[in-house]
DNA sequence: GTTCGACGTCGAACACTGTTCGAGAACGGA
DNA sequence: TCCGTTCTCGAACAGTGTTCGACGTCGAAC
């Protein structure tokens, strides 16, 4: 679900007093920014108000003439990452939806468990309206019912978030501080889950047992891609014949 | 992704101990039991160790002979709720997968915003080691490659996840202390969206403006009911031919 | 009964979190 | 200059997860 509201702020009168102040007035656009580098350095929980006042060599409490909390706060930062999302192109119908959910992985990937702050909130933005509407009017060009389209915007949306966060979550249980490669480091993990899956009895669960090997198959990437492109061939099913 | 790792325990030295101290030792299971409880009243967020410790007539500290902090306590948490999952039957393989999606989603939504504590787990137990077997089972048997039907497991098992924890976090988006119902809210704040969406430049936005009564059609039921019925479709796709 | 080691309890403390309140400084317009 | 608005900021509030070390309880061995 994306929302076209503007944010709205009193900006005349701050600028006009950021011109003449002995000190300039603190910037969101420049706290929203250094919040996202915490971020991208660090995760989200890294980032308090503590320590983006001190990195502004101010006190927390000065943000709050700013800001109405770290909630807002963090709806700025998702603001900005929502604008790198790429609008997506291509002839084909099913190459611009996988294009834009590819887009929108990328966008969130650069910025570790950003995703999450998707969850809750009514994404906004140029870059995601234009990019909704050009999805939008290639299913539809394409045959595709209007409702279908509109609802397939939303589950495709909150399948890459969830699989963004869910593949840094699960990067971070990896992490066993041995400073080794994050895929030797699944590697191991999923090895560990496979001989555990054979392990079973395989008069109760046959099929696990038997197919372990394909339950460990594929890394993340492997698997986003199947879920986008098994979910985009179902709305295929649903363009009505001729 | 299913870990049919058990959790270890020094039971027994403990049980032994409980039966003869003058007062009891403290039971990880009624902890668990009862971080349950303040979830479904209050949110997962209202589950504190202090909080806990407090109810059990006992000091933050105690707990931690017990668990190794709150993460594993709330790791125990998940599994409690993973074992409510019904396991799903039906002849047709739609069925019982599209039934198991329901059974998950049913199971967490019981639970406030506890199903955000499946990302970056590895969830595990009998009841979802059952459904997973039963699901793999009635889709292979169907045709679809087991390849397929592993990553549609996951794909489908992160997409309940997802959904439930963002139908909460909106539901509390929507709250405005009123007490008015939650269909209520959800439409007020949607009719706002839709009025958006309206009111955005045709000729930049043709096909959002011309399709924004579809674009907020339908409640959270019919939004997963769609999502899950259209990955299912997808999957059919890919059952080869003959 | 006594001793000893294991287990459990628990107060205090540490290091942090978001936020509010009220005093005061800076500013700009009249 | 005065006054109202905006911004800053220290102190404080009310929390959070966790650790440390002292001490109590317990059961087995002697």
């Amino acid at each position: 679900m994306t929302d076209p509201s503007p944010v709205s702020r009193p900006e005349r009168s701050r600028a006009r007093a950021a011109r003449t102040r002995r000190r300039p007035v603190l910037d969101v656009d420049a706290l929203v920014g250094r919040a996202l580098e915490i971020i991208d350095a660090e995760g989200l929980d890294a980032v308090s108000m503590r320590r983006l006042a001190a990195d502004f060599d101010t006190g927390p409490a000065t943000l709050y003439s700013h800001v109405a909390g770290k909630d807002e706060l963090l709806g700025l930062v998702l603001a900005r990452i929502l604008d790198e999302i790429q609008i997506p192109d291509g002839d084909d119908w099913r190459e611009v939806v996988i294009g834009w959910c590819h887009a929108q992985r990328d966008a969130f990937q650069r910025h570790n468990d950003a995703a999450r702050l998707c969850f809750g909130r009514v994404p906004n933005g140029d870059a995601l309206l234009e990019g909704c509407e050009r999805v939008l009017g290639a299913m539809i060009g394409a045959g595709v019912p209007p409702q279908v389209a509109a609802w397939a915007i939303d589950a495709l949306t909150l399948y890459v978030t969830a699989d963004v966060f869910e593949g840094w979550m699960m990067a971070q249980q990896f992490d066993d501080g041995s400073g080794r490669p994050l895929e030797d480091l699944a590697m191991e993990h999923f090895r560990g889950v496979h001989e555990r899956f054979r392990a079973l009895p395989p008069e109760r669960y046959p099929f696990i047992t038997t197919h372990a090997d394909a339950m460990i198959e594929g890394d993340g990437d492997d698997r986003f891609a199947f879920g986008i492109e098994t979910f985009v061939a179902g709305i295929a099913c649903r363009i009505p014949e001729g």
